[in-house]
DNA sequence: ACGATTGATTTTGTACACAATATGCGTCAA
DNA sequence: TTGACGCATATTGTGTACAAAATCAATCGT
């Protein structure tokens, strides 16, 4: 690796902008990937600053690489690029969260509707597989891994649904999904991710019954929703959601209720 | 203006790359919207090579600001970003085609259901001025600003629907339907975007029968859809689709039909 | 003691130069 | 005539330097 410029003396660490965990290996690998892995597994918790040479520095790439990610990250909606003020983790309001659940629910819905009507035997043994390594993990505590396997779940099961449109926008839904957990999760509950709910829904879709499925993919989200606290809120929200406000100080539309 | 670059004798003009007229004013307002707008309004045409210098030339900016704009309109995948290939107006697959208006209508289906339930007078108000505002560009031959008017309402629609997600995801759905439109569309046809079913649409939200505003919306959408011609192909794309394959040579996963 | 102001420092934004890659054309051989 | 090769040119990719803006802290005045 070539020598750094002589700037370690102006720059004594990487401090305190972002969790040292999020770079394991020194790759030049994917930066967008690394980043969003972090937000994901809750890592990287909403409101969290995100500094171009910091991270430059942390991965071994440069700013431009870093920009790139971000570019990538914010169409996404996993940061937010504010001008001149760079780049933090999004921290989704109270109403996109809600609004965020109520579009899953329609578009899950519709795809596992199609799903269980044209599902291959191939496909369902692929899907009980999922659900085998998922339980498994939750089993032994290995949350971090649980999660991500029920979120690939979802994206599985949209992938299969063979509609690359509604993949796209349902691959940008779930990922944003574990930042509203991040924000709002309820400390006094478990907030397990019901993974019994996840082999029902196998279950109904291997017999080809699309209602069934369709209400226990709806039940599943709302039952995931509810799990959260929109009232008593993180630190970081909470002055603005005191005042009935988005964290973000620009742009407020006038609110409705959900779907 | 400053003075350009001495480079007039090595780039004798923006030859052929790019339509003359999607640069009508010289200001330095967004390039992405100049763009954008450029493609919904058929005036570039999919597979259209996007040369960086050329655009920044015609802009009046630097090639990094075309650049920025180019990863934005790759996001809403109005674009296509092949590596150290460059950019080219995207051409939607067959496959994708029908996967987009499949997934329109499970959205805007659940977007008009929730405002035919919820909507305020002033809204129905202003849903008709639009419907005559379209009326009138149509009758008066307007084309282009017709299209325009059309798109705008099913955005509008989305956004008084009042769930910010699927507002932001029906937009980007909207703006690629164009993309479809100029790709596959029927010369034989009329292909005017019928105003009638429009304001049927209001109606049935001004006396909020859901139901029926939903079975319009839907029925709408599969004429939009019925109007295009995917066998005989524009010449673009006539080859690629005649064997069978995306245009694009890389990545045409198995396909299924659509929801 | 509090708030405003100014200046030093950090951080982001942008233009440009150079490197890497692709494209197109002319030549040559079969 | 056709196809392959290689060079010249055009085009995209990326690192870096500099400019602009925001942040932070200390100072000053009330």
């Amino acid at each position: 690796m070539p020598a750094l410029k002589a700037k370690a003396p102006k720059v004594p660490q990487a401090v305190s902008c972002t969790d040292p965990t999020i770079a394991p290996v020194p790759s030049n690998e994917s930066v967008y990937e690394r980043i969003r892995e972090a937000i994901l597994d809750h890592r990287l918790s909403p409101r969290t600053k995100l500094k171009e040479v910091a991270l430059a520095e942390l991965f071994g790439v440069t700013r431009s690489a870093v920009r790139h990610a971000f570019a990538r990250l914010h169409a996404m909606k996993l940061i937010e690029l504010r001008p001149n003020r760079g780049a933090i983790v999004a921290s989704p309001s109270i109403a996109e969260s809600r609004d965020l659940f109520a579009a899953r629910r329609t578009i899950e819905g519709a795809i596992v509707d199609k799903l269980a009507r044209e599902v291959s035997t191939q496909q369902v043994k692929e899907l009980r597989k999922m659900v085998q390594r998922e339980d498994h993990a939750y089993r032994h505590g290995e949350m971090r891994e649980g999660l991500k396997l029920s979120v690939d779940f979802h994206r599985v099961i949209a992938t299969m649904a063979g509609n690359t449109v509604f993949a796209e926008v349902l691959d940008q839904m779930v990922s944003r999904t574990p930042l509203v957990v991040a924000a709002y999760r309820d400390a006094t509950r478990t907030n397990t991710c019901a993974n019994r709910e996840h082999a029902d829904l196998v279950d109904a879709i291997a017999v080809h019954d699309a209602d069934a499925a369709v209400r226990i993919m709806k039940c599943h989200l709302c039952s995931l929703e509810s799990q959260l606290n929109f009232a008593d809120n993180t630190p970081a929200n909470e002055l603005a959601n005191i005042f009935g406000l988005d964290a973000r100080s620009y742009k407020m539309p006038p609110r409705r209720s959900h779907v």
